[in-house]
DNA sequence: CTGAAAGCGCTTACAG
DNA sequence: CTGAAAGCGCTTACAG
């Protein structure tokens, strides 16, 4: 039976801890920091001391005096969609089994100063960014810590001057699903959200391009989008009711490519409510591979990110820095993602 | 346009700043704290500075000199449900709102005591447990944050001894989806993953018995669990598996009550698989309230966990605590759920 | 406003 | 192992 801990005042320094263990003070600093030439006595003596009184160093004082924090700022845009969560979450595995510890902070508009202000106090180590953030703003802070010389990383954020980044190839993933579907005996193609050209050559739409390029399939012709339509807030609606409109055409698509996995449910649902069949009417693609995929009626087949990878990456990235002469080029690294193909598009036309 | 952060080593201390500044560090301090009695122009030189320099006072030295750290532990059991996501990121935007700096860890399994102890070294002013922990262990820590006088609350783990803690009341949420059923004509329930006497008057189980007694419905009669012949890994399978096993039932149930909402959509597939019309021929519940149910066909009858209110309230609990002395009780603290009614059961009976 | 000084709780040589 | 001492980067009276 474990002593119940003492409730009055604890004990707040190691000066009145040594006092309580009846030590030197230098020599529990000795037992604290694990240094070697200790009798396995004393260390006993102040691990007994320390679980009786709950005591333990203010870490404030340990790392003023030079101690580094073995800590990494993690700012996310959100804590909103599974894949941020996913990123964060393995993120904050790696580095704790790396041994530091995470301080993360989830950035509200126009607070980017301020947030890294407050990294930068805490004397972290290096700071990872995930998410997209406003890139006049970030691309301002990522000068400001190659100025000062904090390690960072930028994940999923592409095009941010002098940054370090880890970006997924979503071009790649498009090339794959576009490949996938045209050896299903597909022609053409409703996009679905994915009316920007963004990112470059790492963007969705250069991928879609570039494969239908590849099968001699003119893009004007094969592709359709009605993005102009429908307003965009909620990504579920959005796709329902671009399937809605999708499904008055004469001459519809019989393959559906969404920017997201919540789109193309929404997709799934209002071509079936139009009283199509998915997958022999009609193929859906998602991206992101999100748990939900397994859960619709049919399937969803979707672009895995890769998450775990991104991560490895990305501290890779991230800890190569610390200790070592600022970089001259920002380094770029590269995320293949994959393809999940299940019922939604797995049927082969005619 | 801004000038480009010199590529200098930064500036490390105030007595470094001070100098290049050209005032005294004791004048820059009272800036830096925004004490009264400082010219316009003083100020003005300082943050001009701050701006060139980037210097950001050592946080490590700020806090040794004894001002609070306004920094408070949140304990996660996991960041891998969304409603586990959800809370965390309400909590840090409320203590954001508070000026307080959120200190995010995930415990992993067996390390709840140096978790505390790394919280307790880094001087949080209180600790949220958010999620369910090995029960013993969670009592031990509970006892010892009480022993040292550190605030705390538990939200979402009932029945830990002398703990301060915020709970749903669950029993409440299944009396509603009961009440809300019989209302349909409903008088035959499955029940899937509910097996579990757990949290006492505060449990599902509890819930459920109560509502179907007012109704002079007797439990063994109207109710039964197949749980026993599957094994739960993944929810969705194990839902569809169960509803595989009740489908096959002669006189198999009219509305099905899940412990979630991934068992409950599980549920649905099986069920439909099985040619039963839903809510036509089965009435499926879940719990939780995630945004899936909205995406399902049919969408899903479920409980929403008033998240928003549920943290209101812990940092209600959590803060109200700091700077008082201790309380001789615990704080216990109950959050009513709500119902919302989709299609997946709302359709009336014969 | 300046400047010198004390002290927060640690770590780390140093002499015994 | 002990004990006295210096110093990390701050804040806060205090005297000018």
């Amino acid at each position: 039976m474990k002593k119940k801990p003492s409730a009055r005042r604890p004990i707040t320094s190691t000066a009145e801890f040594a006092r309580y263990v009846g030590l030197a003070r230098t020599t529990v600093s000795r037992v604290l920091n694990r240094q070697p030439g200790l009798k396995s006595n004393t260390i006993e003596r102040v691990q007994r001391a320390m679980d009786e009184t709950g005591f333990t160093p203010n870490a404030y004082a340990v790392h003023l005096k030079g101690k580094s924090t073995s800590t990494i700022g993690i700012c996310m845009e959100d804590l909103l969609t599974p894949t941020a969560v996913k990123k964060l979450s393995a993120l904050q595995r790696l580095l704790r089994s790396r041994h530091y510890t995470s301080l993360i902070e989830v950035l509200e508009p126009g607070q980017s100063q301020r947030l890294v202000r407050h990294f930068l106090s805490m004397r972290v180590e290096g700071i990872v960014f995930i998410g997209h953030f406003p890139p006049e703003e970030l691309a301002q802070r990522i000068a400001e810590l190659n100025g000062h010389g904090t390690p960072h990383v930028v994940i999923d954020h592409v095009g941010i001057p002098n940054a370090h980044s880890v970006t997924l190839d979503r071009a790649g993933g498009m090339v794959d699903v576009v490949n996938h579907l045209v050896a299903r005996g597909h022609r053409s193609f409703g996009l679905l959200g994915i009316s920007a050209w963004l990112h470059g050559k790492l963007g969705r739409m250069h991928g879609i391009i570039q494969a239908l390029a590849a099968h001699r399939l003119p893009f004007a012709q094969c592709t359709r989008s009605l993005d102009h339509l429908h307003k965009r807030e909620n990504d579920f609606e959005f796709g329902r009711t671009l399937a809605a409109s999708f499904a008055t055409l004469k001459d519809r698509p019989t393959a559906y490519l969404a920017l997201n996995d919540a789109i193309a449910i929404g997709t799934m649902h209002g071509l079936q409510a139009a009283g199509l069949d998915i997958p022999g009417e009609a193929a859906v693609t998602g991206f992101n591979n999100q748990e939900i995929c397994a859960m619709t009626r049919p399937t969803l087949t979707s672009v895995d990110q890769q998450i775990e990878e991104t991560i490895r990456v990305g501290a890779e990235v991230l800890l190569g820095q610390i200790g070592q002469p600022p970089r001259s080029k920002p380094i770029l690294r590269t995320i293949e993602p994959k393809l999940v193909i299940r019922q939604s598009s797995d049927f082969q036309l005619g």
